[in-house]
DNA sequence: CTATATTTTTAGACTTATCTAAATTTTTTA
DNA sequence: TAAAAAATTTAGATAAGTCTAAAAATATAG
């Protein structure tokens, strides 16, 4: 077994070297509130456990190995977050450090009872995938309400930012997830955007829009 | 906030010194699976901390604030233990690792959710009381079957052993808890005895009749 | 009530994860 | 493409929790 500190590091590394990209020394340290030096530290123990493939400088990719432990956690957070929404009535904003804790509670067994418990959920809350046992997911294809044109439509289906403001104020506007939204109007000015659902038409800024998440 | 080592003896003092006593060192040597001079390191240090009363070579009893401490994570063992149960399905043996690991999830607010979730239990699998939110609750009246005479009634309410092949070897002779049991004769010889179930008569060893409980 | 056994504590060392400050490598820019 | 800036690594320290071996205190037995 691991530690909760090689579970974070992997994990955000995961995060950090998304898309066939490597993540990096100081990336790392910003998303776990440390120092490039302990990253440092971390990433040549990590290696020495054929976690994470690692050259001096260069940036860190999980190893299949390294992969399949953060997938693990992903898939913990995720469905406890699941959990503590649908069963518990947390919202939304309130999950994100209650699951930061739940995620390293190793027993398999528990998390993959607890899937079952809960109808074996694709999303959490937020509209993230969620993996199944195997560690496999399908991501929903999705766009920036900001990369849409005016008269499209689409459900809201996730959100690039997890902050707990950020989804406050997504749940006082009311756009919350599977909400079906048109964008109305763009402000070629400050690139706002007017969305309307139903009969509710929603100013947002350019920054919102962004971080909106739209499934066509 | 305290670590988990910490959370981890001062639940072993509150058993260790249960009933009026005080727990010593190689007591809680033992029950952590730790050697004796670790144990007088956290005691000075959790001594420190006004969690407990120590002085040397005497012996340790909880303050306030340290069984203040100790019964909320006895709270949120067995409350996980309940949940796991009657919630996921596990066994009454399967749970007490898993229960080990989630104690120590800080979050108040999601200990008190998951009590309402599951409607406030009194006792856990096990039989033994689950505090409320300040700390309180009622012990069963308990006595050993061992301690009954011929023809005694009563309820199975409680084990004093834990151990997983104890738990199991009372699932497979159906001496469960909420079963009701009549001791129909006891062997001077060995102390054995023969509790009647309805039609089913079982002969337990006294070591088994010491270890299992009766309200009566 | 002294000698022996047991329990507990102290001393000194090790591991993990962290840090600061300094050194080194890579990247950027002019 | 050389100098400056930024990123990364190394060196050396620190704190938490643990250990073994030895010393000290307490309990037990003759």
């Amino acid at each position: 077994m691991n530690t909760f500190t090689e579970e974070n590091y992997l994990k955000a590394i995961y995060h950090g070297a998304a898309n066939g990209g490597s993540a990096s020394t100081n990336e790392i340290a910003a998303a776990l509130n440390t120092k490039a030096a302990s990253v440092t530290d971390m990433l040549k123990k990590l290696a020495e456990k054929k976690l994470i493939n690692y050259t001096k400088y260069q940036g860190v990719t999980l190893t299949p190995a390294g992969q399949k432990i953060a997938l693990s956690i992903i898939r913990k957070h995720r469905l406890w977050e699941y959990f503590l929404v649908e069963k518990l009535n947390f919202k939304w904003d309130e999950v994100h450090d209650v699951a930061e804790e739940l995620e390293h509670i190793s027993s398999k067994e528990l998390v993959d009872r607890l899937d079952d418990f809960m109808g074996n959920p694709k999303y959490d809350p937020h509209g993230d995938p969620i993996p199944n046992r195997k560690g496999e997911f399908k991501a929903h294809e999705l766009k920036p309400v900001s990369g849409l044109s005016v008269n499209e439509e689409g459900v809201i289906s996730g959100v690039r930012d997890h902050s707990s403001s950020f989804l406050q104020y997504l749940e006082k506007t009311q756009l919350t997830i599977g909400k079906k939204i048109k964008v109305a109007e763009i402000h070629t000015y400050d690139h706002s955007v007017i969305v309307q659902s139903g009969d509710k038409r929603t100013h947002i800024s350019r920054e919102v829009a962004n971080n909106l998440l739209i499934a066509l």
